[in-house]
DNA sequence: TTGTAAGCGTTATCAC
DNA sequence: GTGATAACGCTTACAA
């Protein structure tokens, strides 16, 4: 197991190190019997090519960054993350890029990833998760010309390649379903009121009640903290009101979960008194009671999306458009 | 933005490119003026250092390998795996690495992926999570001596590095707790049969039922698949008994609520005739009704102890002992 | 103390 | 077709 080299292979081939290496490329011009003869000793010896000579050389690493913005203890319960990583790495290895993972704390840790990844050219492109919707670092990498995608939105949309969730949609699909369903005073529960998300859904939920005529109460929306607690009396707050709404739509799984226990404590039962919808379509409906209504979204195509916008961008090509939507469906459960 | 390299610092900084690198890397030995007139260069042009050309001459990619043996789909609802990526992220960036994160579908691919990685030599070492007890792979990557470092059990326990949650005390511990609770007739809902997890918290489980004096009773152990209907259907069969258990100690959340779920669904009150634990505090623990007291393993540590071992691995030092545990703890709420 | 130069293991451009 | 040979950008003896 001493450290193989091509020119060892070379050597007991009896042909030149080039040519070791262009029968491990492929190349077509060579004689096949040289090229059996270096095969078989490469296969016996098990060689294989040393990645950080081949990223040198060809300025390629053929790594993917994926940034995550947010703490890594926020994230750490998320199963959204661990889904998206998941399909990320699974697409990359499509294309055989690695996925090289990070996460940005701060502002500032932030900052230092983005250089330590892309200019120090560790990394061939990245792939960078939950920026606020205007960010310096973002027109910086987009004027340097590094090789990037956003997951989630960005502000002129087409400044800078995203691809996303279809928010709006979903939310409008959540509310349509609630009001075609009989429900007539649906409420939305968001989550901080500063997130993209929150308002993008915030925009499809306004929507459908106007396609469906019903008028638009601001007391029917509130804003939640992702915690319990915070869903809680968000949820308290709504029930307080009269006439009550007969029917919520949650920004996530979790709030929604919140909500439905929140409302049963009060008396109120789950669908019949009032109906709920969750986003993420998470393992966790299926295991509440009752089941969870909720609206999923389609992890697999956001990562397959993002994955080859970034390998395009990497290889020379222009995406077009620079922005793409991931659908959404509604699964539907008992809660609604 | 023209391509800078330290020759490029070297020249307008009116030294040799080999002071410039000497710089860099702190050396002591250069005298003061040049460090300076080096570092005024370096900063104005924000220069930072190839980490291709670093990797290839120091041989050193400080990059760590994760390799997750779990299908992407089944990973990609699990907070277990984002709680534990964030943290080894976390961790790896304390001793200035970084992490590369690949799944391993199919025994075939795993294979494959140990070989592109560390072969290839992209990664200086790999973290291993969930293998099997027995793997050959890893048999192999003991005997070329590459480092790595599993997260789970192997056995025999001294083989190779290993970092591990404390299975069988957990168990005990939510075992004993209930006993001492007043249950009486404590029932063990596993996982799949053939888990080594699975085996070592029955383990835990039937330790603690013998510490109390109380008979173990294979009837009140069953298993099940991750998912809810196996859940429900194995705890159905629990609850048929007679008499019916007043406590279940379930492998994980996901299945605790699904047991609580059925419970309530047979008209059980939880916790009053049957009470229920669940493992990994997960976020939902919070959300379900009742709140799920839960034991916590200690991911941060998991993290922790992984890379702490990899990493001295990585840079020669023989860790031991070659197998530490992460300590458990029971996170009480209201369902025991 | 600083500069020169020899690699690290590839790929790719030349001649032959 | 194939074999020398020059990069790729850095680290580190060794020389000065």
């Amino acid at each position: 197991m001493a450290d193989l080299k091509q020119a060892e292979i070379a050597k007991l081939a009896g042909v030149s190190q080039a040519t070791v290496s262009r029968v491990l490329k492929g190349d077509p011009q060579v004689n096949a019997e040289m090229r059996e003869r270096v095969l078989a000793v490469v296969q016996q010896l098990g060689y294989v090519p040393d990645a950080r000579a081949q990223s040198l050389r060809s300025q390629r690493t053929r790594l993917l960054g994926l940034v995550i913005h947010r703490d890594p203890d926020a994230l750490a319960g998320d199963p959204f993350f661990s889904a998206l990583i998941a399909m990320i790495v699974a697409q990359a290895g499509r294309y055989d890029y690695h996925l090289c993972v990070d996460t940005a704390r701060t502002a500032r840790s932030q900052r230092a990833i983005y250089e330590e990844l892309l200019r120090t050219r560790r990394v061939d492109g990245l792939i960078l998760v939950e920026s606020e919707t205007q960010d310096r670092r973002i027109e910086r990498l987009s004027n340097e010309g590094f090789p990037f995608v956003l997951i989630g939105r960005y502000e002129p949309e087409d400044a800078v390649c995203t691809v996303d969730n279809d928010n709006i949609g979903a939310a409008y699909m959540a509310t349509d379903y609630l009001l075609r369903t009989g429900r007539r005073r649906v409420a939305y529960l968001g989550g901080p009121a500063g997130l993209t998300v929150t308002r993008d859904r915030l925009q499809g939920y306004k929507a459908a009640l106007e396609a469906h005529g019903v008028g638009y109460d601001p007391h029917r929306v509130v804003f939640a903290d992702f915690n319990a607690r915070s869903a809680a009396s968000a949820t308290t707050e709504l029930l307080s009101q009269s006439p009550p709404p007969d029917a919520i739509v949650a920004l996530d799984d979790m709030l929604a979960i919140a909500a439905m226990r929140t409302a049963k404590q009060q008396g109120c039962r789950v669908p019949d008194d009032i109906a709920v919808v969750g986003f993420n379509d998470s393992p966790l409906c299926e295991y509440v009671e009752p089941r969870l209504t909720s609206i999923a979204v389609e992890i697999p195509t956001l990562a397959r999306k993002a994955t080859e916008m970034l390998v395009g961008l990497i290889e020379g090509r222009e995406p077009s458009p620079k922005r793409q939507i991931a659908p959404a469906r509604l699964v539907k459960r008992e809660s609604a």
